[in-house]
DNA sequence: ATAACCATGTAAATGGTTACATGATTAG
DNA sequence: CTAATCATGTAACCATTTACATGGTTAT
């Protein structure tokens, strides 16, 4: 699953251009699971236009480029069950902020503290931005998916909020467990 | 922060070579927050050794290849600190079975229930995996990011479970907001 | 027997990010 | 006046994944 395959995500919620599909990737129900720029949300949509997998509609706009309003048409959506029907593939997770908490011992106490404080802040964000998405009468997987992404954003939060301490806590002297002693029991 | 990186962060723990680099990041204390394919960390190794922030030892063995153990330079050493100096880039995170489960309305529920049940599976298998690393006397940045870590996979597993039938029920008909209705308000 | 483990690596393909290019409108 | 929003797109660059290539040992 690519861009292309949460594209025809996107566009089977509604008719959509490619810059309001990025702000569903930023800030609508995507934003917890997936995201997107433009340089990689255009050429997508236009592969898909070729394959006929939605179509277009181009809206003239007084001094702005004309809106282009892309629809899903039915083989589109028969492309987006096919993908939807494979096994998914384990999560993929990058964090600079954990990888950076992971090596505190090699960094200034300003910055640590700096480092946790934005990191609370994207999960309180994050918290905010799902909340603001209404689940009335929405279908019980965009309910599911929501919760979930509620649950996991709230625990980092509390977690974070709950251990500051330590991380911010110098480490003991006989904790400097360093290069020396760990590299004795592996070579 | 690329696989580079994180090479020198592995090393930082203590010498090793390429083939067990790629165990701690996908069973020791990396698993949650970064992983890498043998694909990316030869070649980040080679240049890393290239650029002299690691030093390597070739140890002939019989029946295998020479086995590569690198070990962390001083520069590699501060080259380390200076990329954990920056702002960390937000997290990336892109996960199908969310994907899937967010637009479980298309797909049959067998379907779902096994991604559901898999997906269960693969956080209590993280939890025990965190939790068979041991924090006795790890610096205090190590510790926290374990405590994250399993804070994050107990309450995505625990909602998980605690909200499966929400996933499996069929959706009322009236909730079956499809194209149609959404495509209402945004065209 | 068969699978998993040990152990390295390369080349091609895939896919995503960033910078560039353009430019009017609107809210603070 | 400045920043943000609206609106599209390409090209160069960067990084990762996948498939290929090799092959003995050990546990089931």
């Amino acid at each position: 699953m690519d861009t292309k395959s949460l594209c025809l995500g996107a566009l089977s919620l509604g008719d959509a251009t490619g810059y309001e599909i990025k702000k569903i990737f930023e800030e609508g129900s995507f934003s917890h699971f997936y995201d997107a720029g433009y340089g990689s949300i255009y050429p997508a949509l236009n592969k898909l236009l070729a394959d006929n997998l939605v179509t277009c509609i181009e809206i003239e706009q007084e001094g702005r480029p004309a809106k282009k309003v892309y629809s899903l048409t039915d083989a589109g959506l028969a492309a987006l069950k096919a993908d939807l029907s494979k096994k998914p593939m384990r999560d993929k997770m990058r964090s600079e902020s954990i990888t950076m908490m992971f090596f505190g011992h090699l960094l200034e106490k300003p910055h640590r503290e700096e480092i946790l404080q934005s990191y609370i802040e994207y999960f309180r964000d994050g918290c905010d931005c799902i909340e603001n998405i209404d689940p009335t009468g929405q279908p019980n997987g965009r309910r599911f998916a929501r919760g979930l992404g509620l649950a996991v954003y709230e625990a980092a939060a509390t977690y974070l909020e709950e251990n500051k301490d330590l991380l911010l806590s110098d480490d003991k002297a006989g904790a400097e467990t360093n290069v020396a002693e760990v590299t004795g029991d592996a070579a």
